[in-house]
DNA sequence: AACGGCCCATCTGTATACAGCCTACGTTCT
DNA sequence: AGAACGTAGGCTGTATACAGATGGGCCGTT
């Protein structure tokens, strides 16, 4: 069977959807017999889907049973980027700790900041060599857990970025529309400079020390985005955020 | 519906033990019919539990459908233990450095290493006061959690010791069948004391690297009890583990 | 008018029936 | 005898029917 156009599939994509873009508001109760109707599966499929939603901390159980859409604040998001920051140095320093790391992948890495470097000395990052960014950013992160050579890390790295906006890129979209995006882009990119160094170097301390400040490097650009009522809505899953005072 | 005896949790709780106790090999594929017979439960409750043990890490998912008993290594066992301590070690630098720790917790968890004392001072653990220190030790890892007042941290962390051999009193019972237990003891009691004292006096640095290095006690306690042929399937979930060479 | 109890609507948890797919075994052809 | 093909069995994914429980609304009483 098709699991790429499975029902659970279609119903877990749309209903994350439908959750990010804030159709479904914070606290609200999920039921599922509306959503069958609205997403066009059956419960089976839907019920996984919210199964599924639940491990990943979009949906929140409830006592009494089925699910309720779960809310952040500004405390929530920044510690989940600081859990990504702590797992993703862990994972920089067993790659420079390693015994023998596969030269290959390490080149693999070092090829992936040149490629970030000619992205970024080309031009100012914008919305047309945006994706490539992001996907050149997304790889790096990739090949330094690759280069961990754990795939439980790897294992829990991914579950810990289920939440939207702890993954690596969660922010880029928000940091290009910043006026500090020029500055914040090349700070990042000597962070991956940095990084790959420290990991050829087996310097452990230093790769993972600098992968959580790149790490936060990203909380940085959140709190910029969140003080500025533009930006705030660029923000994954902002409509799950409660902003203290009065919301934008 | 009560939850707690709901079919689904019956059938989670069963189908783990089934697992953990060695019964279904790693590799091998858990069927759900056959299950359904076994477990005395029907599919739709052991699809759940199924689901919920591959997000748990028990299970993985075939490519094809379906899903398989995991197995694992010594090296992922130390990763497993090695992301505890540093997400353990976080949550202690986040207690240490709140600007307003609750004095109340703060006396909760003092309270809680003195009756540590208490338990160690009267005799050597046995299997009588054994459960007494389990609770305590994992009652004072909650409370440093607590103390870190984030839920997003405490649910990541809760996330990441589903594994049976990740949890922080995952080899107290082997540590206790150790000729070297009564060091072992001393010494992570001293870091519990320490742990708090550090927490206290906001030294946030020191309290996140000593709890790290408590959980790196788990991994000697670990190591020390593979090379044990006696003290091997003390081990939780020792079915799963593939060891090197020829199998205890 | 306010409060309490009862009833109904609705939701979740559970069981089971059905359909498509994968796999493995047996058979047949070369 | 070996390989390839076909068939059958079993398995998962999906849909739906049913039961227990829960919460809200309405009506009656005080």
């Amino acid at each position: 069977m098709d699991l790429s156009s499975s029902q659970t599939v279609r119903a877990l994509l749309k209903l994350r959807e439908l959750i990010l873009s804030g159709e479904l508001q914070p606290g609200e109760r999920v039921s599922e017999l509306p959503l069958v109707e609205r997403l066009g599966v059956s419960r089976t499929p839907l019920r996984a889907a919210l199964l599924r939603l639940g491990d990943e901390g979009l949906l929140e159980a409830i006592p009494t049973g089925g699910f309720a859409v779960r809310g952040f604040d500004e405390r929530d998001l920044f510690a989940a980027i600081e859990v990504r920051g702590t797992l993703e140095g862990l994972a920089a320093r067993f790659a420079a700790e390693r015994g023998a790391p596969d030269a290959e992948e390490l080149a693999a890495l070092k090829e992936c900041v040149d490629a970030l470097d000619r992205v970024l000395q080309r031009s100012a990052i914008t919305t047309k060599n945006f994706a490539n960014y992001v996907e050149l950013n997304e790889r790096f992160h990739s090949r330094v857990i690759a280069l961990a050579g754990s795939p439980v890390l790897a294992w829990q790295i991914e579950r810990a970025i289920t939440l939207p906006f702890a993954s690596a890129s969660a922010f880029v979209m928000v940091q290009a529309a910043l006026p500090e995006a020029q500055t914040m882009f090349t700070i990042a990119q000597d962070q991956h400079r940095c990084i790959a160094q420290a990991i050829e170097a087996r310097e452990g301390a230093r790769a993972e020390a600098l992968m959580q400040e790149h790490a936060r490097l990203a909380r940085r650009n959140l709190e910029l985005a969140l003080h500025n009522q533009r930006t705030r809505e660029l923000v994954p899953g902002a409509g799950l955020i409660r902003f203290r005072g009065r919301t934008g």
